[in-house]
DNA sequence: TTGAATGCAAACGATTTGCAAACAC
DNA sequence: GTGTTTGCAAATCGTTTGCATTCAA
């Protein structure tokens, strides 16, 4: 099921201002902060109001729609989840967002850190930053941006 | 060299202000926020206002003496930095916080990262979070708080 | 029709900045 | 003495809340 189909199952409503949401979120390649959803979605959607878009990410949020990742600048960013569990690794130069699965890989680590520590894990915050191709090969190059 | 050596060294002062910030952080098991240093730092110190506060732990970040990490409250939390490169492990329930070593273990993992996606890694974040052993016992024993 | 969702204004908490006074060196 | 650091007040930033209005179902 869509998430629209999602949410009319729940008893919410499926408004203008969330499809917006879904929209620039959507069309986005690297992780926006809620002020550049905002802005990007006034230009479709005239009255969309800033509060709408807080609201609408912690919906989101709420049903794994998207996730919030820490970006390089302190703001935090949305981004569309892919489905399951997924990290996140961003470029530092522009912003750009890829996803890797990451639970199976970490399972060794997290048994190891749990039999060092004494805790028991229930959930992990992981997040990868460097440079992704093209702008590595950009500065290889030497070309300006 | 100590952290007072190493700031002579720099031409930056060894406060009063400055040295109340360690202690509470030296006396701390788990990742204060800069209100709750403030607080208990006034304690010793009478005049020390929350502004320095903010402003000594954005200097030990800088040594990398302090490490910020996310507490399940949304604050930011500090933590004195032990040496090398670790990472953090907070309990849900008590907040005490472990620290473990992590960049070998996460050395394959990279490696898997930069294949699949063409990213460079530079740079992580990895944070943990469950349940620490006492806390654990505690609650299988059925004690109350 | 009816409860959910919106948008505004205002509140809010965390963090930063301007500046004169106080202090380490 | 000199330049760094402090503490206050106020500004700023990101985010949340109260409330009357609008809208999806």
């Amino acid at each position: 099921m869509d998430w629209e189909g999602r949410l009319s199952s729940e008893g919410l409503r499926v408004t203008a201002p969330r499809r917006v949401v879904m929209d620039v979120l959507s069309g986005a390649r690297e992780p926006l902060a809620p002020h550049e959803i905002w802005e990007q979605g006034r230009r479709v959607h005239r009255t969309l109001g800033l509060v709408t878009v807080y609201r609408t990410l912690s919906l989101l949020e709420r049903f794994s729609w998207v996730r919030r990742v820490h970006r390089a600048d302190g703001c935090h960013g949305y981004l569309l989840c892919s489905a399951g569990h997924a990290h996140a690794i961003i470029c530092r130069d522009c912003g750009q967002a890829a996803e890797f699965p990451g639970t199976d890989d970490l399972g060794g680590l997290i048994a190891d850190v749990e039999a060092s520590t004494g805790y028991r894990v229930d959930s992990h915050l992981l997040q990868l930053s460097g440079q992704c191709a093209q702008c590595r090969a950009r500065r290889v190059a030497g070309e300006p941006e």
